[in-house]
DNA sequence: TTGAAAGCGCTACCAT
DNA sequence: ATGGTAGCGCTTTCAA
């Protein structure tokens, strides 16, 4: 039976233009045909408005022209600034984008167990590759993407000694850090606070490591008390920063006019963290960044926004995002063709200092700049 | 042929389980059989690990169980709760979510063309349905809309005099910059300016309309020198402040210690506005909201996150997008259920303020509260 | 160059 | 309760 009504579908065009389906699948893919025939459909197609459905060139071809990205939170700027990037790619090259955001998940146990569900789900056939970025690579992660249905790239680094399960793009949080410390202390800050996220996580490790490097190489003593962890929201920040002020390493923290005990510079792990820091210190009437410095790391849209404008570490998310769809694309691409499976590939994105005016040298002349 | 290899299919499962296809796919939909039948197919689908093919299942049922989400810019918050809201409501309904952000399109005429392709490509059998927060509804908008081949909610306003073509949730703009100015002006400020948007849009519009209601409710004279537009920008916010408090309204713009000619208040159409606001009254030495008070509109994450932080209208955008959400998931079972179509239906989120520290009053006694 | 027909994986109908 | 089978819309052999 032909077009009793509905939308049009090929056998619905091939009828209107006296040819056979698959002349109309031919001439619309562009696989030649007569001139005369292809004329005939394209004006039957047009008169009728023809969309393919998707759906049915997916079942048929095995590709569903579809890219999932799967991220913790769009509240952190940093996530929403990965989206874009992998959206912007898959867009670029005629995908359309599968959003899959686990913040509905309240505590990380979910978390994980949703990104397991998303991973297994790449069997389901709508997606041609996941760009995922986890709360934490879990052994069941690596595991799960060993097994993947499809191509995945996560946006973060594997557990040290396994063989990666898929292929990476990470940052390089430990750089980061010690490129801020460098910055702040070269521009004569002595007494640098290290403002973390929640105790306990990988990337936490490495922007400590970086933070003590950065101090040590400039012939400074790290000073425990000068620590502290907080939850990445701007409240907590504010806080957490009041505690540290309150506690031995404050130094008094009222006039923060040189005298030596006083916390001079604060980097803080993400800008909301930053922020928060900013207006403990106003709140103290601590000038920033005459009486103390802070830099935030994330270089998100924030940065910009806070008062003073934060300097800011771009620890590169969106450009490891852009990366990573690349490197996905280049995946699917791989499996068309049908050629042998390469071993997993890891990229890492540098850091990069994004200097504005809560960094800025204080008043009095600036330390030497060793 | 037989399970030669490739993931597991129903027919793999019905094989291994010595029954039917139509047996396995009754058991995995849940539609009753046999305890014994019920038995074996499931545990040849776990030893298998099956995972339904989404897409055959699309094409077979004619539904997706995917919805699209099309904004303007994800760099915009309130693009963001949108889209998370949303994300929210589809998963909660197990449906996917694409997510289509025209954001890489330049300018807005690329942008109009962009929604209109997605409106067309709703007839791709991809999605059961979208939410669409369009840059400006407009009369080609109105005509695709009523002829989409999927339900679709817009998240705005449909021109004047129109039959609304489709479902629709929208803020109140002139409510929200009235609700602002009240309030503004019941603390004590006379001088209220306002910093809009882009000229000539209908929601600037709108908000023109309120903040003007406000001040004649008030017996106050709008200023024409009051208002200025600016691109939603931090930073054009910062140098379109500078211009208007150098211009006449300024009142000599430096101390506003009580003096008539001064701005002792300003409204932003937006937060980003807003913060730039903050920066230019910074800048000049002037204390908010000691000497000018702020207030932004969106109240996004942003408004928590500025020094001081700040006054913001919620124009319910997260609101909005789960209503939408909600409203669309009830058109797409309606056309499930075959039901007659009902008319369009229209909701309108009202604006609820959150004041913060960018609008106390100032030090001096208060204006009587009128 | 073109048409007939198989088949992607699934569900639903109709018999049994 | 169960099995055979048609068919969702498309692309792609295979013949002609």
């Amino acid at each position: 039976m032909v077009s009793t009504s509905g939308p049009p579908t090929v056998e619905t065009i091939a009828t209107r233009a006296g040819v056979s389906t698959a002349s109309v699948s031919r001439v619309l893919n562009g696989h030649g045909a007569r001139p005369e025939t292809v004329r005939r459909v394209e004006r039957a197609a047009a008169e009728l408005g023809y969309v393919p459905n998707a759906v049915a060139r997916s079942l048929q071809g095995g590709r569903s022209r579809q890219l999932t990205v799967a991220v913790r939170d769009l509240r952190d700027p940093g996530h929403v600034a990965m989206v874009r990037a992998v959206q912007a790619v898959a867009r670029a090259h005629g995908y359309r984008l599968v959003l899959h955001s686990t913040d509905t998940a309240a505590d990380t146990a979910h978390a994980v167990a949703d990104e397991l569900d998303v991973l297994r789900g790449l069997a389901d056939g709508t997606s041609d590759g996941l760009v995922l970025c986890p709360v934490h690579v879990t052994p069941e992660h690596v595991e799960a993407l060993r097994t993947a249905a499809q191509p995945v790239v996560v946006l973060g680094a594997f557990p040290d000694g396994v063989e990666p399960p898929a292929d990476g793009v990470r940052d390089d949080p430990a750089a980061g850090a010690e490129l801020a410390v460098r910055h702040l202390v070269r521009t004569g800050r002595r007494r640098v606070a290290f403002l973390d996220g929640p105790a306990g996580t990988a990337p936490g490790r490495d922007r400590h490591r970086g933070y003590r490097a950065a101090l040590a190489a400039r012939g400074l003593t790290p000073d425990p008390a000068l620590v502290a962890h907080a939850d990445t929201t701007v409240e907590a920040g504010t806080r957490a920063l009041h505690r540290l002020l309150d506690g031995p390493a404050g130094g008094g923290g009222r006039t923060g006019e040189g005298h030596g005990g006083g916390v001079d510079a604060v980097l803080c792990a993400d800008d909301r963290l930053a922020l928060g820091a900013t207006h403990a210190l106003h709140a103290r009437g601590l000038r920033v960044p005459a009486d103390v410095a802070v830099a935030g790391m994330g270089d998100s849209p924030l940065a910009e926004a806070g008062w003073p404008p934060l300097t800011s570490v771009d620890l590169g998310a969106a450009e490891r995002a852009r990366i990573a769809a690349e490197m996905l694309l280049a995946r699917v691409a791989e499996r068309d063709a049908g050629t042998a499976r390469t071993p997993a590939r890891t990229a890492t994105v540098a850091p990069r200092l994004a200097v504005r005016a809560s960094s800025a040298p204080p008043a009095r002349p600036p330390g030497v700049a060793t």
